[in-house]
RNA sequence: GCCCCGGUGGUGUAGCCCGGUUAGCAUGCGGGCCUGUCGAGCCCGCGACCCGGGUUCAAAUCCCGGCCGGGGCGCCA
């Protein structure tokens, strides 16, 4: 192992052209490849923007260089200064002949699975060696496109007016009931990890009207699906004076935007995952109710009871009919929370909508109760004790606006953007059940 | 939590149905040859049957249990 010094980066591999023909460079990054001719050695070596091949002929480089390209083997971290060398013969015509190596840091063999994809490996294999997994193009293409997602959906909803929030992950009792919270000891109070910044983002509407926060939440359902964590990123979006349609008309743009940076920012990731066909939608998207989908369903052999939750191979006949996305609007206000406004004129369905894309659903939302009495009258009714909530309702004493807003599933966009089918794929370290490691 | 399928060198696999070979291949790692490779090539070597029990002269192979993994479902404001 050798120190760094004073030795910098000065171009990522991808930057070393045919056009920098005798310039002295220096690249940094991981032995990719070896091939090893005798006298002629080529390394390939692999940074976060590609590869470069770094050639050590014998007679041409100091001694000491190729005696260290000899002992490198794949993964070793190194530097390399050298002069570019326009070459046809070379990979993109060009090669790095170096002139020092500096071993920044050896392998420690074996690794757990081969970052040049010459072997496959299972999902299990690459999640527990997920730094090595995260050097081959493919898994690096999905983050590098969460990147820009997120930055798209920020830049939207700057322009749009929201100011980001954050709010606590750590809470003192059950938000809202329904899925099952992770208990944690806080100073020897019980407390618990947020299932959703609900409560929180409504009472901002209050005072900074328009909120949006992208952050974790917790959820401790022993679910076992390719679209479920118990940990995940969700987009959560408050607005105040504002319906179930506003939001939506913002979350369809939004979805539109975000798709468009993407085609435009990330076309050699979409290419890597071979996602060239990913198209803007159009908007806005089609509307359907609930009871519209019943019907569609039953049309198709499915029959399921109004009032019901749409089961997975429900929602699996639904993403065949319909592909792209979509909304399936005024649920049933039993099958929703209790924040969500019932309609004035048939308090049976709510202002409410789900965000699907095929059978997976994205976003859900609506239009929030603002009147408290109302609130605590829902509340009862999904057998929930208004007292435990009384910090929550007394902000409705205060000026609580009308207001509407959503939650987005970022990892469940992901899997729409990127075509692939299992969750954790598209989550750096994902937690499931089974899964608290790495 | 339920159902189905699977577990063989570090990784990915063949063999299992129909029990008996030195458990095959690829990649990797170690050694050797090689000055234009580009998933370099060639030669030599290293390294594996998830755990426990059972059946049998004999188990990677058949049976039972466990653990782990994959898929489906359930659950999921």
């Amino acid at each position: 192992m050798e120190p760094l010094g004073d030795w910098r980066r000065t171009h990522w591999s991808s930057e070393i052209t045919p056009a920098l023909d005798g310039t002295t460079v220096t690249v940094c990054g991981w032995v990719h490849r070896i091939r090893d001719l005798g006298r002629l050695v080529f390394i390939v070596l692999r940074d976060r923007e590609g590869v470069v091949q770094i050639t050590i002929p014998k007679d041409k480089v100091p001694e000491h260089t190729f005696e260290k390209a000899k002992k490198l083997i794949r993964e070793d971290v190194i530097a390399v200064r050298g002069k570019v060398r326009f070459y046809e013969k070379a990979p993109n015509n060009v090669e790095i002949i170096a002139n020092e190596i500096r071993i920044l840091n050896k392998v420690s063999p074996p690794l757990p699975l081969d970052p040049a994809g010459d072997v496959d490996a299972d999902l299990d294999t690459r999640l527990n060696a997920r730094i090595i997994d995260l050097r081959r193009p493919q898994t690096f293409a999905i983050f590098r496109i969460n990147h820009i997602v997120l930055q798209s959906i920020r830049e939207f909803l700057t322009n749009e007016g929201f100011i980001e929030v954050n709010t606590p992950k750590i809470i003192a009792t059950a938000t809202e009931g329904g899925t099952a919270l992770f208990p944690v000891s806080y100073f020897g109070r019980q407390a618990f990890l947020a299932q959703s910044p609900q409560l929180y983002k409504e009472e901002l509407t209050a005072a900074l009207e328009k909120v949006f926060e992208i952050g974790p939440v917790f959820r401790a359902e022993e679910h076992n699906t390719t679209r479920h964590l118990c940990e995940l990123v969700m987009v959560d979006l408050e607005c105040a004076f504002a319906t179930a349609d506003d939001v939506m008309n913002i979350l369809e743009r939004l979805i539109a935007h975000v798709f468009r940076e993407v085609k435009s920012k990330c076309s050699k990731e979409l290419k890597i995952l071979n996602r060239e066909d990913l198209e803007v939608p159009g908007t806005p998207f089609p509307r359907y109710t609930y009871t519209q989908v019943l019907e569609l369903l039953r049309e198709h052999g499915i029959e399921i009871p109004w009032g019901e939750d749409l089961p997975t191979p429900a929602l699996r006949k639904l993403g065949e009919i319909l592909k792209g996305p979509y909304f399936i609007t005024e649920w049933p206000t039993e099958s929703k929370p209790f924040y969500i406004k019932p309609k004035d004129e048939d308090p049976k369905v709510s202002e409410s909508f789900d965000f699907m894309w095929g059978w997976l659903e994205l976003a859900s939302g609506g239009t929030r109760i603002h009147n408290k009495e109302l609130l605590i009258k829902r509340l009862k009714e999904q057998g929930l004790n208004p007292k435990s909530f009384e910090y929550h309702l007394r902000v409705f004493d205060w000026g609580m606006p009308p207001h509407a807003g959503w939650g987005l599933g970022l990892a469940r966009l992901l899997m729409v953007i990127c075509n692939v089918r299992n969750i954790r794929e598209c989550v750096l370290f994902p937690r499931d059940k089974s899964r608290l490691v790495p």
